[in-house]
DNA sequence: AGCACGCCGACT
DNA sequence: GTCGGCGTGCTC
């Protein structure tokens, strides 16, 4: 019997099968998606390795025996086998980043060697050894090598294979999990009852204490230690009763809970309005229906979509399939949580960035042993353990969350499609401003659409008073607030009503600059402008975090006429209280919401405490409900437009209807007030006008025109250095590359080289090149074969990423 | 990655 | 003569 296993820590260079004997004794429980551990290389160093199949021959000869299987059971099912195959190639990726992405950090294994001492008497040890020794016998003869180095100070390898020689020291190794499933230490009678009672009868027990507590073992069975010291009994009690049999104690796996709130009301189903019911009855056909099917609900904010996912989900359990929710990290509250707890109860398991590395491995346990059917979570949550899935429900589907910004740089969206196409399920997307891509799908009959375009409790969409900032006087020495939000916020403050003050800068300004020479303070790793953050009088890089003080004279000209320019969050927050004194700010953005429940006090202090102003960067346009709140404020509206981001005007429309979706909910009208300096770009008109078709038309004639998806598949090349020279000397070398072997890419469009935008990031110089090709699988196949030619060279300085379609092309 | 092999210069 | 620098090839 043979296995193909797959090396973890492996590059693309060495990353493939590789076959190995399966001992006698391993036959058993040998079976594909088990972890095992494998002699490999020249020095047959032990390597931690995923069994990827299982065969009863192999073309190779010479094979090594598997040394040691790790999992009793697999910790990989077929399908998720199969999806790291698909990711290696997709993303340009290894199995092991790809399967990394699929298992919790508890489950990595931590190699442990201990030294155990042989025998003290030898006379022919030098001063390090003897030192090692003493060390040894001070600690009953055993002690990790982790330990040994931290007491003696110093790399001791050398020395212990000395002593290995000398048979004084041998080395024990052994592999460790890094999370346990947590135990909790638990009492139970250890008599049976009426035996016990017979005692109490004749006198032989006569403390209370001992009797009420196995009146209390006798009713529940059993019961932790904790909960029953919590009730007043000494560990010292319970101690003497287990001297004297009447209980025992016993460890019980226990499963942390992640759901900080379980007081979630019981929640029943609501009466679907006609457009709710419209959509489900659609998902419900195409349930009938069988196969993979992808559905697009396009419903305005208010239109009640949530509920639509909940009936959904609620009729997939009950046809005996299983269920994923993914939502934006960011909406990924505590209220969303709650709600769905209240319908689905104890079969829902969550998986979000914030859980600790013990709770995220309770979760996957819990998924993996079949208890939880529904899962909710951020990106990451794709990959549940979760068999027979019936549908996968994505949530504001056209949030950049949704793509990894790490390698594998993977799309939640194809991981979910790749998943419900192998699973015959469902795949439905939601949102209120669709992705392009998504939309010309659907509009192309590649996906079923479905509208809703009634808000639940018939709210008008707010009003929208559009100001011109070219217009505004004086605007330079202000701080950004028009006179026409100053006088809506007034008017709020007077009715007692909330306001939201929207702003994608955090910091105080956006730059330092000097009125004398025009010189603007960058950061000296990377070409961006320093921020300003008023709280430590300091200039930030938002991209390296680099931190440096204000100069107060310019390094330029040496004039002393340097100043703050541009608006963040910080400074509007200090700016309220002098539209008027009484109005009261809070603020919220990355400095702001630091600790795991960061959000969430500040949006309950906003609440609560009837806060006036909530200032913001992108984190409060997202998924909140303000009842209160009846006027948004959005500052610069058209930021991003100038970027040169393809995405940028597809952005803000996104970003503005969103912002404005925070507005007047819960039956008071809304107003928004919306500052630009761009009034006649289309994505700020029809955002105006919440027509979303009138800005898809114009959008998708542009991307088929400048041949940007959908139309076209777009490819990066990036290639960064320390050295400007080697960046661009290399991207060239890819460039002719390219332009060489055309034949074999038909069709591909090739950029020139050129520097990044941002041409340098923390210290490295970035060049890349863009290419375009109709077919994903050319541009997958290009990108593969660039990626695994330049990056194996043995010392290089220079690096090359890859990427396909990615969210920001900055 | 990490380990062995092999090919050259320096040095007991 | 041999010790050790690093460039190169391979890992079932």
């Amino acid at each position: 019997m043979y296995v193909s296993v797959v090396i973890q820590n492996s590059t693309r260079e060495f990353d493939k099968f590789y076959d190995y004997i399966v001992p006698d004794n391993m036959k058993d429980c040998i079976r594909p998606g088990v972890r095992v551990i494998v002699p490999f290389g020249k020095g047959n160093r032990l390597c931690e390795a995923f069994v990827m199949a299982v065969k009863e021959t192999s073309e190779f000869s010479g094979l090594k025996e598997i040394s040691q299987i790790i999992d009793e059971t697999p910790v990989l099912s077929d399908e998720l086998i199969e999806l790291s195959k698909y990711m290696r190639k997709r993303y340009v990726c290894t199995y092991d980043m790809a399967i990394r992405c699929m298992l919790p950090t508890g489950l990595g294994l931590l190699f442990r060697e201990d030294v155990i001492l042989m025998s003290a008497d030898r006379v022919d040890l030098d001063r390090d050894e003897q030192e090692i020794i003493k060390v040894l016998s001070d600690n009953n003869g055993k002690i990790s090598v982790e330990d040994l180095t931290q007491i003696v100070n110093r790399p001791v390898r050398k020395i212990l294979n000395q002593l290995i020689e000398k048979n004084v020291v041998r080395i024990k190794s052994h592999v460790q999990m890094k999370a346990r499933a947590k135990t909790e230490k638990n009492a139970c009678p250890a008599m049976d009852e009426e035996e016990f009672w017979e005692l109490v009868e004749n006198n032989n027990v006569k403390n209370l204490n001992y009797i009420r507590i196995m009146e209390i073992l006798y009713e529940e069975g059993s019961i932790s230690v904790a909960e029953l010291n919590a009730l007043g009994f000494s560990q010292n009690t319970l101690n003497n009763m287990k001297k004297k049999g009447y209980i025992a104690f016993y460890d019980a796996e226990v499963e942390r809970n992640p759901f900080e709130y379980d007081d979630a009301p019981e929640t029943l189903p609501l009466p679907p309005t006609p457009s709710q019911k419209k959509a489900l009855d659609i998902i419900y056909e195409a349930m009938e229906t069988g196969g993979f099917q992808e559905i697009l609900l396009h419903g305005v904010t208010g239109s009640g979509k949530t509920e639509v996912y909940m009936q959904a989900i609620a009729k997939t359990i009950e046809k005996g399939k299983n269920a994923i929710l993914l939502v934006p990290e960011i909406g990924l509250t505590p209220q969303t949580v709650r709600r769905f707890k209240g319908r689905f109860g104890n079969q829902i398991a969550l998986l979000h960035s914030r859980l600790s590395i013990g709770e995220r491995f309770d979760q996957w346990r819990r998924i993996k042993n079949g208890e939880a059917r529904v899962v909710i979570g951020a990106r990451s949550a794709v990959f549940a353990p979760l068999d027979n899935i019936g549908i996968i429900v994505i949530d504001e589907e056209h949030e950049t969350s949704y793509k990894s910004d790490r390698t594998p740089k993977y799309d939640a969206r194809g991981i979910a499609t790749f998943r419900c196409r192998y699973n015959n399920a469902l795949l439905i997307y939601g949102s209120a401003t669709p992705s392009i891509e998504n939309y010309y799908r659907a509009r192309t009959g590649k996906i079923k659409l479905v509208e809703m375009n009634e808000r639940t409790n018939n709210l008008p969409l707010p009003e929208i008073i559009t100001v011109d900032m070219r217009k505004e006087p004086d605007m330079g020495s202000k701080n950004g607030i028009s006179t026409v939000l100053t006088r809506e916020l007034i008017k709020n403050k007077e009715a007692g009503e909330q306001s939201i003050i929207f702003i994608n800068r955090r910091g105080y300004s956006n730059f330092v600059q000097c009125r004398n020479c025009g010189y603007i303070v960058l950061c000296p790793y990377c070409s961006v402008s320093l921020t300003y953050h008023q709280a430590e009088k300091k200039l930030v890089c938002h991209y390296c975090s680099f931190v440096t003080a204000k100069p107060s004279v310019c390094p330029e000209c040496k004039s002393n006429n340097i100043d703050l320019h541009g608006i963040g969050t910080q400074k509007v927050e200090e700016q309220i209280p002098q539209i008027r004194s009484d109005i009261s700010v809070i603020r919220m953005d990355m400095d702001t919401t630091t600790g795991k429940r960061g959000h969430e006090k500040i949006l309950d202090t906003f609440r609560n405490n009837k806060i006036d102003v909530l200032v913001g960067t992108q984190m409060i346009a997202k998924g909140h409900d303000f009842p209160d709140v009846t006027l948004v404020g959005i500052l610069s509206a058209d930021s991003l437009l100038g970027s040169g981001d393809y995405k940028a005007t597809e952005r803000t429309f996104q970003l503005i209807t969103q912002a404005a979706g925070r507005a007047g909910r819960a039956g008071r009208h809304g107003r928004v007030v919306l500052q630009t300096y761009n009034p006649d770009n289309f994505s700020i008109q029809a955002a105006i006008k919440q027509d979303y078709k009138e800005f898809y038309r114009q959008e998708i004639a542009l991307r088929k025109m400048l041949k940007l998806p959908p139309f076209y598949q777009l490819g990066l090349v990036q290639v960064s250095s320390k050295k400007s020279e080697a960046a661009m000397e290399i991207i060239k070398k890819i460039h002719s590359d390219i332009i060489n072997n055309m034949n074999l890419n038909e069709g591909m469009f090739v950029s020139d080289p050129a520097p990044s935008p941002l041409a340098k990031l923390r210290n490295q110089y970035r060049w890349r090149i863009v290419l375009k090709h109709p077919r994903i699988k050319n541009m997958t196949n290009i990108l593969e074969w660039i990626y695994d030619k330049y990056n194996n060279s043995r010392k290089k300085e220079w690096t090359v990423s890859v990427d396909i379609n990615p969210y920001s092309m900055i």
